[in-house]
DNA sequence: TGCGGAAGAG
DNA sequence: CTCTTCCGCA
């Protein structure tokens, strides 16, 4: 940013037409996600980019995975990602050697068969939090599954960084309003604090309130209270099998499964799972010992809509590498959708947020 | 088109 | 560590 090629397809530029009116949130340039000081990274910018409806000819969502895009116009592309970097000389194909070398961190996998077509690695799902239905503005869940292709459920990797998290919330609460059309002026992850990224090792989420630190994750009585920057978010569907933890929870997830930024070894403890649950999400079901258990991996089996199906979380070698797309599970959204029964009582739903794997 | 090694910059 | 740049290979 002082080389003056900033901008111009840097949708951090303030009054950028964000989705919310927020510019692209300061913990998307933390120093914890990007080595040496704020320098965004390719996928942080990907994502940018997805997130905006102006950019949408250069690269999209792509209906019919989950995190899968495509880029329209690599060459676009490329030179966007050139201009914030101060690299004119940038091209597509050195730009999809960063790409690709978010293969073994698990970052993307290519979507083979389709031409710049890459996906994130929205594997091993785990649950993302939802605040509640609606608590501002968010389109009201018909909306939701009226859009089924636009809407995958937020299904997202362990280890995945609450950047990433965050951004993909909020590109998925993006095309909800457009979709819906909705203008929702606020709400969106602005950096809550967090300055003190405090580097390395520090838990992310650094909002959470420290009772969410007690466990891999948390129940939130009040999100708008207790987490502000996400109270507002349009919950994408629900998975239909949610793995709620990660790190201490998940003892096959070795560090080079993480994502980066998350890689951090320690911080998270192991604590009480999830913490006592005041108001248990209705149709849920707490598998796996909540207190105890060996793959101490606690499900969460919400109503399933029918027609999701899952796969089994692929098992992580023995040795904890995996291959790029190996530890990628999909999981079909509703290909035979029947926009049914997401509940009539998501609104009682209480955000479970993961916390940042170790 | 896409892949991944190698070297190097910051 | 995250790319950037080059390059040979398929």
């Amino acid at each position: 940013m002082q080389c003056g090629c900033v901008a111009e397809g840097a949708p951090a530029v303030p009054g950028s037409p964000w989705i919310s009116g927020v510019a692209f949130p300061d913990w998307a340039y933390k120093a914890e996600s990007s080595p040496g000081s704020r320098q965004i990274q390719l996928w942080h910018f990907i994502l940018e980019l997805l997130q905006k409806e102006e950019f949408r000819h250069v690269i999209a969502w792509q209906q019919g995975e989950y995190g899968e895009f495509v880029i329209k116009d690599p060459d676009e592309v490329a030179r966007l990602w050139g201009r914030r970097k101060c690299k004119p000389q940038m091209n597509y194909d050195k730009l999809s050697r960063a790409l690709r070398y978010y293969y073994s961190k698990r970052i993307l996998h290519k979507t083979k068969g389709k031409r710049f077509t890459y996906q994130f690695n929205f594997g091993r799902p785990i649950i993302v939090s939802y605040p509640l239905w609606g608590v501002r503005a968010p389109p009201p869940p018909h909306l939701l599954l009226g859009a089924p292709a636009l809407f995958r459920p937020a299904v997202l990797p362990m280890g995945m960084p609450s950047e990433l998290l965050h951004s993909v919330l909020l590109a998925q609460r993006a095309t909800v309003e457009q979709l819906a059309g909705h203008q929702t002026t606020q709400g969106l992850p602005e950096a809550t604090e967090d300055k003190k990224g405090s580097g390395s090792g520090a838990p992310r989420l650094s909002s959470l309130p420290a009772a969410c630190q007690l466990g891999p994750c948390c129940l939130l009585g009040s999100p708008q209270d207790e987490l502000p920057s996400l109270a507002s978010f349009t919950p994408p569907l629900l998975p239909s099998n949610w793995t709620c933890l990660s790190g201490p929870f998940l003892p096959s997830v070795p560090p080079e499964q993480q994502f980066p930024g998350s890689s951090k070894p320690d911080t998270v403890l192991p604590g009480p799972r999830c913490p006592p649950v005041t108001r248990p999400f209705p149709g849920l079901r707490l598998l796996a010992g909540l207190g105890q258990g060996a793959g101490e991996r606690l499900q969460l089996w919400p109503l399933r809509p029918q027609g999701l199906e899952v796969k089994p979380y692929p098992m992580m070698g023995a040795k904890g590498h995996l291959d790029p797309r190996e530890g990628f599970s999909e999981i079909h959204g509703p290909k035979t959708r029947d926009k049914s029964p997401v509940s009539p009582q998501l609104e009682n739903f209480k955000a479970v947020w993961p916390l940042d794997p170790p």
